[in-house]
DNA sequence: CCTGAGCCATTTGTATACAATAAACGGGTC
DNA sequence: GACCCGTTTATTGTATACAAATGGCTCAGG
């Protein structure tokens, strides 16, 4: 509901409101709030009451800076780690990208769930849970989740030969070169990001 | 209870039991579990029972090295963020550590709170809420509170040394220097713990 | 018109009961 | 003797009730 807009930012959430929206009890409600809280997408009072997070712009550059260094750490450890049977998944689902982005009119609900399976694996192949416990609560956010929405056909170009790039990297072991790819490739997101939301906020005036 | 080694490592651990065993109900300790399982103390089955996590020698080095490079960011925004009173609470706090440690017997107990605050002044003064989230899962780990128990007296005074360096390096606002210096100084942490392991090792056998 | 105190409404924290599911055990069969 | 299946038991998921704390509102007073 908070990636879909439906709640806006700033809006308190009650546990008894959400539980009669959901249709289930409080106590289902007050896990999911507890683990929304540690995704930082609510935040909470004082006096323990919940509220939908609000981003301002320094808020999305930090967490684009984090997840830069911490995907960077992620593939520069697969570099070395990942197995042929991942190389050949992180092949098949760039190729997806590809086909998904080939139309005249880009099936981006495609690409985003191939990029994330991309990226899953990379994660996976870097062998450390405690990396991947802190980058999944970097990237189920607001803001990487509408980056794509706004992507024009440059970008999602980029996005796949960025990819590709990663896949030679990995090919030949090259913690370095994989780790350099990877910032770069999440910092051109963050940009692109701020393009678009450049181009909302013209509209809104 | 699972710092103080009260819960064995691969332990069950029962919603209910330990509601009995701290006098409260399931309510609360399911939230508590939650939050643990979040942190990496608990890792569930996939029939959602919990078990007290077992740390084995990578899951050690993967949290020292991912510490590392989140002290190390941490270092680099607070160079340039951190204000006056922050830099004076820095030097009192490692004041604190240089009196702790002077004794014959020192003081650990104390060190620890003095260095917890320290560490915690430089996560504030980053001004980055998210990697302070994702700091505060990673030290508040077994590993890294016990290392300190078994500082000799050398791996204490050198500790001090390297915050006298941080504080040099923030008044300079040298964020390079201050992420290098705190990189070592996790690094030395993470060596030293080894050491103390090593030995501890050698004595059970 | 502003300020503050007290009361009421809202919201969260905790306890408990019941339902659903998975593990453990035991009896039977091959 | 090993293995499979049904039953029992343990454990977690969810719903609900009540207690505690907090926010906001009204009304009196300056």
């Amino acid at each position: 509901m908070i990636l879909a807009g439906e709640l806006p930012p700033g809006s308190q959430l009650s546990e008894e409101a959400l539980a009669l929206r959901c249709a289930v009890s409080r106590t289902p409600v007050r896990d999911a709030l507890r683990r929304l809280e540690a995704d930082l997408l609510i935040r909470r009072s004082e006096s323990q009451r919940s509220f939908v997070a609000d981003w301002s712009d320094d808020d999305i550059e930090d967490a684009f800076e984090l997840r830069a260094m911490l995907e960077a750490q992620a593939a520069r450890r697969a570099a070395t780690r990942i197995n042929a049977a991942q190389l050949e998944a992180l092949r098949v689902h760039n190729h997806g990208i590809e086909t998904a982005i080939a139309a005249d009119l880009p099936d981006i609900s495609t690409f985003l769930e191939h990029n994330r399976a991309f990226h899953e694996i990379i994660v996976e192949a870097a062998g450390s849970p405690r990396l991947a416990s802190l980058l999944t609560r970097l990237i189920e956010q607001p803001v990487v989740w509408r980056t794509a929405q706004n992507y024009d056909r440059e970008n999602l170009h980029r996005s796949h030969r960025e990819h590709e790039e990663l896949v030679a990297a990995f090919a030949r072991r090259d913690a370095g070169w994989a780790a350099s790819i990877m910032t770069g490739h999440i910092r051109r997101a963050y940009y692109a990001y701020l393009d678009a939301y450049a181009v909302q906020r013209q509209a809104a005036e």
